[in-house]
DNA sequence: TTTTGAGTTGTTCGA
DNA sequence: GTCGAACAACTCAAA
């Protein structure tokens, strides 16, 4: 080999790149942690534990453990390619800075996002680099598809969505080169506070679970989507994290458009709360805020128990406290149910939710909440969203599979009477009346949405 | 600029 | 048991 007239590189003038994760706990198809390998020679990959992400507005014991186990899990995958995952603690925007000085990095890769939390951490944590001579690169990776235009009715996005350019899906990098002498950072450890919790955290098992869905339960899931008891992919959390790319996850299930469709739902919302960052705190329809509430605690307390006496609502309920998780369809009942027969303010439901479930992801779970109290960016009117508890469980849980799994003091209701076991008095002597009457209160909510 | 068509997921009631 | 109408009228997006 000739040696070139340049003369042998020198060491010291080898590049360092950090790529700072946040909400997409992978190494495959990651187009920061990619890029960054590409560019520079040495990279640097850091997760900042910022304890408002953990004890901010909505922190949620699931979601920590969720976190901190998918962190170590990334840590062991990025080891194994030659990389590291550094852990701080602190704020971002003074923990990249410092960072970029000690391992003298050039630039600090990211995916960008769009709650008001994090596009204002973002542009504290640009200026901040900037201030210290480091470039912020931004990189797509948490979404699917950037629609520039603006849009708050679902159909003209999906449009304007399905016709935009898609990146290419990236594969792991095969190897990787970690700066010397970091100082690496514990992960915390927190027991997971799950009794049956929906799946393990970390990419291994949302991939598990991702190339599941997509042989087994893809060709099957626009009929099947809608039942209680299965026919979901079950990945929101993995999404919610990035364990799993919503990019690759497009590609490998484009053959279900009915699918493909509920991913663009999620950039959807996304989309809609970057342009309305408000709707976190207050309705879209700002008239809507003028609804009459009435927040009764009882009420609240048995909904979030599962004790309202409504079998399909005390399912979903008690299978969102023991796995973190709820079918889509036990969503729209449950919200339903607490905003129009309870008639308590969606963010209550809304604050629970977010308490409880391991996606708790500020723009779905508003965007959906908004959605079924017909407040939000829904052009449907309120009683075009206002479910039968009873007609829904008969629909989408026919043979009772799954309110009985759920619901075992109902074991010995016949399936007939399973829908409104207080029509059958004495099976189930361990499960209470319901709390209101549907009827009624259906009434009830429809004279208040009327009033305003 | 004006017009026109369309809008995730329902329920109830009475003929 | 099945069917159509009523539940109200509005705003967005595109032509």
């Amino acid at each position: 080999m000739v040696l070139g007239r340049s003369g042998p590189r020198i060491r010291d003038m080898t590049s360092t790149a950090i790529v700072w994760f946040r909400r997409d706990l992978r190494v495959h198809d990651h187009p920061a942690l990619t890029a960054a390998a590409r560019g520079a020679d040495r990279v640097a990959c850091v997760f900042v534990l910022d304890d408002r992400l953990l004890d901010g507005r909505f922190p949620s014991e699931p979601r920590r453990w969720f976190l901190l186990e998918s962190l170590r899990e990334l840590r062991e995958a990025l080891r194994a390619r030659g990389g590291e995952l550094v852990v701080r603690h602190g704020r971002p925007e003074r923990e990249l800075p410092e960072l970029a000085r000690e391992t003298g990095a050039g630039s600090v890769h990211f995916a960008s996002d769009v709650s008001p939390f994090a596009t204002a951490r973002d542009r504290r944590v640009e200026a901040a680099l900037r201030e210290a001579g480091v470039e912020p690169v931004r990189h797509p990776g948490t979404f699917i598809a950037d629609v520039p235009k603006p849009y708050t009715v679902f159909t003209p996005f999906w449009r304007a969505w399905r016709g935009q350019p898609r990146r290419d899906v990236h594969g792991a990098p095969r190897a990787l080169s970690a700066p010397s002498n970091l100082r690496i950072g514990e992960i915390p450890r927190a027991a997971c506070p799950l009794e049956r919790p929906i799946g393990q955290p970390g990419e291994k098992a949302g991939r598990a679970r991702m190339n599941a869905f997509v042989r087994d339960g893809l060709e099957r899931y626009a009929d099947r989507h809608d039942l209680l008891a299965g026919g979901t992919s079950q990945l929101s959390p993995y999404l919610h994290f990035g364990c799993v790319s919503a990019r690759e996850l497009e590609h490998r299930a484009s053959a279900s458009e009915a699918f493909v469709r509920q991913l663009a739902w999620r950039d959807f919302y996304a989309h809609v709360l970057l342009h309305h960052p408000g709707n976190a705190r207050q309705a879209f329809q700002q008239h809507m805020d003028g609804l009459e509430w009435e927040d009764d605690e009882d009420a609240l307390a048995a909904w979030r128990e599962g004790r309202t006496g409504y079998p399909v609502v005390d399912a979903a309920m008690r299978q969102l406290c023991a796995t973190g998780w709820m079918h889509n369809r036990g969503r729209l009942i449950v919200g339903s149910f607490l905003t129009k027969d309870l008639h308590v303010d969606w963010r209550h439901g809304e604050a629970h939710f977010m308490r409880r479930l391991l996606c708790g992801d500020e723009a779905q779970n508003n965007g959906n909440w908004q959605w079924v109290s017909s407040v939000g960016v829904d052009p449907a009117p309120y009683f075009r969203r206002l479910y039968n508890p009873v007609l829904q469980q008969r629909r989408h849980d026919p043979d009772g599979e799954y309110v009985r799994r759920w619901v075992p003091e109902l074991s010995d209701v016949p399936l007939e009477q399973l829908a409104e076991p207080w029509k059958c008095p004495g099976a189930a002597p361990d499960y209470p009346p319901p709390i209101v009457d549907h009827a009624q209160e259906r009434q009830r909510a429809i004279a208040r949405y009327r009033a305003v």
